[in-house]
DNA sequence: TCGATATATGATAATTTGTTCATATGTACA
DNA sequence: TGTACATATGAACAAATTATCATATATCGA
């Protein structure tokens, strides 16, 4: 037992006695992922965590379209929403297709539009 | 036409003809939400971008638990729990009761539970 | 009331992020 | 081949973020 406590309290701050609540910490415990996946998926949603971002996936939900339409339908720079859509692609969340001088972008999974969906419903309520 | 290019084009960046595609960002556009409520989504979702907050609303999700009992589960320090706690709260993700010298957190939304069941779904896809 | 414990929080430093500016790349067409 | 246009990208700088440390607040029990 006093051994117990030292193995949860190598110097740290965390809790000071042993474990307020045991059997709930245990099960709780159960339910984590690996590290690998929390990186991941807050890799996905820090991408979800920008108005421009956001906006861009919002257009494209409706509507492909290429750099230069985004860029005139949110009135922003050319180089922004390009740097921007090479984040969204870095996650995939958006793909494109070349045409001619154009890179034609679309959405590259229904999650996206599902996680926007449930977003706004939370947002709005 | 002249004109129009003027309105479009005023110094920046944006594309210089006239529109590629003007039906559809005229569609596109009909779609994007208030600024507002870009604003509220990109700070929820911006609260799902950090895998400890992830793994507190994992936990959480299973059982509700006291700040000491995270600290453990996760082996952090009590104090940076306790920020991120206090970020949660924040944006309602996460409600607490107090209950004597301790403060029972719970998840507050059951689109929490949503969001990251999609999100893990598009992580391990 | 005092000491121990549980939680909250202000300040700080290291890191990350988002836009801008300048420029490069690539394609079309005259 | 040369020019215009659509897109991509590197550098840089300001702003935001996260964990840590130190400390404050609040509650319980002796």
């Amino acid at each position: 037992m006093d051994n117990q406590k030292d193995i949860y309290n190598i110097g740290e701050d965390v809790c000071s006695i042993n474990l307020i609540h045991e059997k709930s910490v245990e099960n709780a415990k159960k339910a984590l992922l690996t590290e690998d996946v929390y990186t991941d998926l807050s890799d996905t949603f820090r991408i979800f965590g920008n108005p421009t971002r956001l906006k861009i996936m919002s257009l494209l939900a409706v509507e492909d379209l290429c750099v230069c339409d985004i860029s005139e339908a949110l009135s922003m720079s050319q180089s922004a929403v390009s740097h921007q859509l090479r984040t969204l692609r870095g996650q995939n969340l958006v793909k494109f297709k070349k045409e001619g001088k154009q890179a034609r972008y679309s959405l590259s999974d229904r999650h996206v539009v599902e996680i926007l969906k449930i977003g706004i419903e939370h947002v709005l309520e």
